[in-house]
DNA sequence: ACCTGAACACCGTTCAAGT
DNA sequence: ACCTGAACACCGTTCAAGT
């Protein structure tokens, strides 16, 4: 690749970064191409697609969210780990926007993130697997739920008309993870 | 109105009903006007644009929400009264791909539903007062919040890759919700 | 090899022509 | 008064022409 090339791509997902985080996925691809500095052709030659521009974008924030997951092994708190990586994620669709739309149903609507999705759930099962082997939550808590903690935990504070209260929906999330007292056992 | 045209008119807001309800908010008004065996022209006779038709139907979806949850007046138990509905609330989301995604972050992408989502959260302030007052739950949930819990359910159950699974969300939310010990009581 | 901008397809919206 | 379908604007995508 020309290192002219190398350059115009590297500024592209810049600015597609920055654009999606603003306005979402439904940002024109002409308004990525005018803040990179160049024609909206040139975006097709080296993404296929917007969904491919968009996917490279995402897949990126996903990487560094599973990094900063992947920190949190190392809290001695099982639970602590828990909230907080969940907290990073929330924080995330709080900052981007294109990131809470895919996080919310849009999933369905960006394919070709399997692979990203798969490696944020396998730290979220060890961190909920310790978190179980501690009793520090429901022993039906799985890496998955965690994930699906992010989006309910930031969706519910948002679609309650205020998307700052998230820590309120966490507090309950996590307060509702703890084990359940065992209401069958004879009194 | 000529007898023909409120036919018509009729027919769109069924037609755009289940469009919507399939497909979401992005279906072509072209597949609205087909099914309903217009042209369409006809569309932006009755309504000013794509958005009045979309806010006339997930309109008529909030005002049997909100009958349903005024029902639920009269159930005795505040935190069964509070539960079911937003398991209510839940169920229309997993319904109707369009409510779900006016749930979503989408809320504020489709303007026009303000007095509808008033009624629901005054209904649901009623319900969540009614459990504040029985201790049932934390004594800083709000009417704002329980309509929150409703996306918060689905969201969460669908981030983590199996909607099926928002039972389980709506149980954690729930257990959640009831009132925290204090912990900073002395020992 | 790469970039550009004109051209095309798709979809929301408008409107002149019909009934 | 109402309906229709051609026409227009917008945006994702393609590609012939330039460098």
């Amino acid at each position: 690749m020309r290192s002219d090339a190398a350059r115009n791509r590297e500024t592209l997902v810049r600015a597609a970064g920055d654009a999606l985080a603003e306005s979402g996925l439904d940002v024109p691809v002409a308004a990525i191409a005018d803040r990179a500095g160049v024609a909206k052709g040139t975006v097709f030659r080296h993404f296929a697609s917007k969904d491919e521009l968009v996917v490279t974008v995402v897949a990126g924030l996903i990487d560094d969210l599973a990094s900063r997951a992947e920190a949190l092994l190392s809290e001695p708190d099982p639970l602590v780990a828990l909230r907080d990586f969940v907290a990073a994620g929330v924080e995330l669709q709080a900052r981007d926007l294109a990131f809470c739309q895919v996080a919310a149903t849009a999933e369905q609507q960006v394919p070709g993130l399997g692979d990203r999705r798969e490696r944020l759930e396998q730290i979220a099962e060890v961190l909920a697997g310790r978190a179980r082997e501690a009793r520090a939550v429901r022993d039906d808590v799985t890496g998955r739920d965690v994930v699906g903690l992010m989006t309910a935990a930031y969706q519910g504070a948002s679609a309650a008309g205020d998307p700052s209260r998230w820590p309120w929906f966490l507090s309950v999330l996590v307060d509702g993870l703890r084990p359940r007292p065992h209401r069958d056992a004879p009194r």
